[in-house]
RNA sequence: AGACUUAUGGUGUAACGGUAGCACUACAGAUUUUGGUUCUGUCUGUCUAGGUUCGAAUCCUAGUAAGUCUACCA
C-alpha cells in the first residue's frame, strides 16, 4: 500500500472541508448540491460547478443532490428540468436526491412567520420606485432610511402575511422584508425582500400560491432543510453570505456553509443566456444545440465526449481570482479521450484523383489497416485498393516549400496501409487546375512485407472508389474571432463573429460502410481529424462534423 | 466614493515561514506506415514600496490593478 492519493494537494474548498471535520463539524460528512434554475440550457459554466459540487461529494464518498431552484414562476418550465437532468446526466453525475426549491414552499412559509413571530421580518407597502431611493447609496455612504411601515407590530405583520398568502393583493403591493441592518455597507442586508406577491402559474405548484420566497430565502433554507453541508457557488454570492449565515442563525436551522469559488471563463465562448439568445434568435447559429454553441447540448452534438469535459473542469481548477482558461486546454481534453476511443476511417475532405499507371486496370485487392492503434483490441479491417484512388488535394504540390514531405512531381509517398507511390505526371484543365495525378506504385513496397527500402518521407490517407461514398462534412471552427469577444468597449460581441465558424462540405468522400452510422458515433479521420455523427444525420446521408481538428505541426 | 474579493511563467493551478513545482501552450529532439499518439529536453513567473524575521510567494502596512455588491432575478 502506498499513500500516492495523498500527493495530490488540496484545492481550498477541500481545505475549508477539512478545516470544518477537524473542528468537528458534520461528523465528517460531506453533501453537496447543483443548484440549477430551471429557465435555461445549461452550458460549459454549469459543467464547471456540477464538476465542482459532485466531484467533492465524490472525493469525501458524501452525497449530491440536483435541486432545481424553482422560486420564480414566471420564468421557469419544465421543459428546462427535463433537459437539465439530461445535461447532468450526460456529464456523469448521478444525484442521490432530486429537489425542488418549490417542494418547501410551506416550510418556506412556516419559516418567514417564525421570522415575523420574533419580531425579524415586517411587511412593507412602499412602492418599489420609492423603496429602491430608500435603500441608500454606500458609494456616499449613505445608509439606508427606515420604511414607515418598519415598525408594524407583530399581530398586523403576522395578519398582512397571511391575508397576502391569501392572495388579497395584487402583484406588487406588499413585500415581506427582513429586519436588518440599513446601516451596513453590504446592501444586502438593508432589509431585504423575501416575499413577494406574484399571481402566477407555477410549474410544478400551479396556483397553490401566490407570494413566492426570493433567492435568498429560498436557497440557503433548502440547503438547510436537505442537510447540504457545504454550498458551493460562484463569487457574486459572496456579499449574500452574511444574509445566508444570518438566517440560518435566526431560524435556528441546519447550519450549512456557503463557500464561493470563481467562475471559470473560457476564451472564445460566452456563457450569457442573453448574449447566447440572441446569437439564436438573429440566426448566427441554428438553435441552442447548434455545434458551435457553448451550451452542453451543443458541445454534445459537435462532439466533445462528457469525460472530456469533466477532465477540462478538474484541470481548470478551482480559486478564487478571475481566470480565462485556455481554449487548447479543453481541445486537448476532448483529443485525449477521442484519441483512445475513436475507430480510424480514412476519408478524404477535397479529393484529388490518382491514376497509378502500372497497376492492373480493373484489378482491385483487399488491405487490412487497423482500427485504432492506441486500442490493441480494435482489430484490423480491410478495405479495398485499386488503379485509381482519391488523395488530398493539399496532399500534393506541385512546387513544394522546404519542408513538405507530402506527394510532388518526382517524389515517393506511402499511401497509408497500401504500396509506395511516386508521383510521375501531372494533368491539368485549360484554366491549369490540377484535375489528376499518373503516379506508379513500387509493386514490393506492400504495407507489412515492404522489401523496397524506400523511405517515404510521410505516409498519406486515400480512399478507392470501389469503398468510397460522397457524405456532408460540416467543418467547424470557434464561433467567436476574439478570445473576450464581449469585453472591448464600444463593440459588440456580435461584431466577432469567425466568418469561417463552419465550412459545409457537400461531397467529401468516406468510406462506404459508414453511409448507416447512428448520430453521435465518432471517428478519427485519419490526419484531419475527430469527426461525430450529426443529430442531423439520416440512413444513408450521414452528416459529419469536426469535433475537433488533429494537432497538426506542419508549418510551411 | 463605501464594503468585500483577488493578484505566482503566455494561460491555469500548487507551494500554508525554509531550494517556486505541475499541467496546457510554444520551441527543440527521439520514436512513429497518421507532420497524430508516445517519450525527452528548453524557454519564460512570485504586482509595487516599506516592515516583521536568521529566512517572506507566504505574515503586517500602504499603494496599484482587476473583479463583485446597491433587482419584488437566481
Amino acid at each position: 500500500m502506498t499513500t500516492e492519493k495523498e500527493e495530490r494537494t488540496l484545492n481550498f474548498i477541500e481545505q475549508f472541508i477539512e478545516e470544518d471535520f477537524a473542528a468537528g463539524k458534520y461528523q465528517g460528512h460531506v453533501h453537496t448540491r447543483f443548484p440549477p434554475e430551471p429557465n435555461g440550457y445549461l452550458h460549459i459554466g454549469h459543467a464547471k460547478a456540477i464538476t465542482v459540487n459532485y466531484g467533492i461529494a465524490q472525493r469525501y464518498g458524501g452525497k449530491f443532490n440536483l435541486r432545481f431552484d424553482d422560486t420564480n414562476p414566471v420564468t421557469e418550465d419544465t421543459e428546462y428540468v427535463d433537459s437539465i437532468r439530461n445535461d447532468v446526466l450526460w456529464l456523469g453525475a448521478k444525484w442521490d436526491n432530486e429537489c425542488y426549491a418549490s417542494d418547501y414552499f410551506q416550510q418556506l412559509y412556516d419559516f418567514a412567520e417564525k421570522l415575523i413571530e420574533k419580531g425579524l421580518a415586517y411587511v412593507d407597502d412602499t412602492p418599489k420606485e420609492e423603496m429602491e431611493v430608500m435603500k441608500g447609496d454606500p458609494n456616499r455612504g449613505k445608509p439606508g432610511t427606515p420604511s414607515v411601515y418598519r415598525e408594524r407590530n407583530i399581530a398586523e405583520n403576522l395578519d398582512l402575511f397571511r391575508r397576502m398568502k391569501a392572495g388579497e393583493f395584487p402583484d406588487g403591493a406588499r413585500v415581506l422584508r427582513v429586519k436588518g441592518d440599513l446601516a451596513s455597507p453590504n446592501m444586502h442586508m438593508r432589509d431585504p425582500i423575501i416575499y413577494r406577491i406574484k399571481h402566477a402559474h407555477h410549474h410544478r405548484t400551479g396556483d397553490a400560491w401566490c407570494i413566492y420566497p426570493m433567492y435568498d430565502f429560498a436557497h440557503g433554507q433548502s440547503d438547510s432543510i436537505e442537510g447540504i453541508t457545504h454550498s458551493l457557488c460562484s463569487l457574486e454570492f459572496i456579499h449574500h453570505r452574511e444574509l445566508y449565515n444570518w438566517l440560518i442563525q435566526n431560524l435556528e436551522i441546519f447550519p450549512s456553509r456557503q463557500i464561493e469559488f470563481a467562475r471559470m471563463n473560457v476564451e472564445y465562448m460566452l456563457t450569457s443566456k442573453r448574449k447566447l439568445m440572441k446569437l439564436v434568435q438573429n440566426n448566427v447559429v441554428t438553435a441552442w444545440d447548434d455545434p458551435r454553441m457553448p451550451t452542453l447540448a451543443g458541445l454534445r452534438r459537435l462532439g466533445y465526449p462528457p469525460a472530456g469535459i469533466v477532465e477540462f473542469c478538474e484541470r481548470a481548477g478551482v480559486a478564487k481570482r478571475d481566470n480565462l482558461i485556455k481554449y487548447e486546454l479543453l481541445e486537448f481534453c476532448v483529443r485525449e479521450i477521442l484519441n483512445k476511443s475513436a475507430t480510424r476511417t480514412m476519408a478524404v475532405l477535397d479529393p484529388l484523383k490518382v491514376v497509378i499507371t502500372n497497376y492492373p486496370a480493373g484489378q482491385v485487392e483487399m488491405l487490412p489497416i487497423e482500427n485504432n492503434p492506441e486500442d490493441p483490441n480494435a482489430g484490423t479491417r480491410e478495405i479495398p485498393f485499386g488503379a485509381e484512388v482519391f488523395i488530398e488535394r493539399e496532399d500534393f504540390m506541385e512546387t513544394p516549400p522546404p519542408k513538405f514531405f507530402r506527394l510532388s512531381p518526382g517524389e515517393h509517398v506511402r499511401l497509408k496501409g497500401a504500396y509506395i507511390i511516386r508521383c510521375d505526371e501531372v494533368i491539368k484543365d485549360t484554366g491549369g487546375e490540377i484535375t489528376e495525378l499518373r503516379c506508379s506504385y513500387v509493386t514490393n513496397s506492400r504495407s507489412g512485407s515492404d522489401t523496397s527500402g524506400i523511405k517515404p518521407k510521410t505516409v498519406i490517407h486515400w480512399i478507392a472508389p470501389q469503398g468510397a461514398a460522397q457524405a456532408e462534412v460540416r467543418l467547424y471552427q470557434r464561433l467567436f474571432s476574439d478570445p473576450t469577444p464581449d469585453s472591448h468597449e464600444g463593440k459588440d460581441y456580435l461584431d466577432f463573429i469567425n466568418p469561417n465558424s463552419l465550412q459545409v462540405i457537400s461531397n467529401a468522400l468516406v468510406d462506404a460502410k459508414l453511409m448507416d452510422v447512428a448520430p453521435g458515433t465518432q471517428f478519427q479521420f485519419l490526419r484531419k481529424g475527430y469527426f461525430t455523427v450529426d443529430t442531423e444525420s439520416q440512413p444513408g446521408k450521414p452528416v459529419f462534423n469536426l469535433t475537433v481538428s488533429l494537432k497538426d505541426s506542419f508549418k510551411p
